[in-house]
DNA sequence: CCTTGACCTTCCCATGATGGGAACCCCCAT
DNA sequence: ATGGGGGTTCCCATCATGGGAAGGTCAAGG
């Protein structure tokens, strides 16, 4: 299978595949005489396990450590766990940080006519204290 | 006033405020003999809002139109508003969207034993369509 | 007067994940 | 054999921020 193929196949961008082998985060492929890579089924596996990883908004670090551990039959389920738990809260510290800056400015939409003379409550805010 | 105090005065660090000035957000510093930046407090004014403005996270390119219009005795504030209820809306969908990858792990986490074990659900979920 | 240390200057590099594009090579079907 | 649609590497850009090097400036104290 070309890399073409299994972008296609795995919803990850040829370009994004050849960057993730040359950060070490997947192993360099097979190559065919041409030299162009070749891909089997099980790097297709790996592929899509990146795919959702990243759809669920883990670092390219995370899914570093969320492979180690998917190919690690010895593996502790509790280290899997404290990467997730931990990414959760990374979200939800974001999530809270957004929404703050959210509130505020929706409130301060809320106090602006919006119409065509210059009083602004959203920039008298931004230059005020 | 010298950059670093500039810096300490307006929250925007004396990297930010070079930087600023490179890409055009803010006007070019006055220059001392030495070449040392000099700042005024109507500059300090102006990092100050730049500083507020990021706080609730408008982008450069956001800022930048919101410099103009506050410069802007003419301004409409209809053309204020139009850029607050964008970012507000662009913030929203961004929390949505990480809310629904928190969720999702926070349930796959709450299956999931996190013991000496290797059964994983969020493995799984990862490895599985 | 000279030294010292804190500050300033510019310039380059790195981050994280992604895309764009150039220059060049390969493969298959007509 | 040729053309078009792949592939390959390499460089550049994004966005906002920080780190650090090399060298110039300033003010205070011996």
């Amino acid at each position: 299978m070309n890399i073409g193929d299994a972008a296609r196949a795995s919803g990850v961008s040829a370009k994004m595949i050849r960057y993730y082998e040359s950060v070490g985060l997947i192993a360099p492929a097979a190559r065919r005489a041409s030299g162009y890579r070749d891909y089997s089924e099980a790097d297709l596996h790996v592929l899509r396990f990146v795919r959702r990883a990243r759809d669920l908004g883990f670092a390219l670090a995370e899914i570093h450590e969320l492979l180690a551990l998917w190919r690690d039959r010895e593996r502790h389920s509790a280290e899997v766990r404290r990467i997730a738990e931990a990414h959760v809260e990374a979200l939800q510290q974001k999530i809270r940080d957004m929404q703050e800056m959210a509130d505020t400015l929706q409130e301060l939409v809320h106090c602006c006519q919006g119409d065509d003379r210059p009083d602004c409550p959203i920039l008298d805010r931004l230059a005020r204290p």
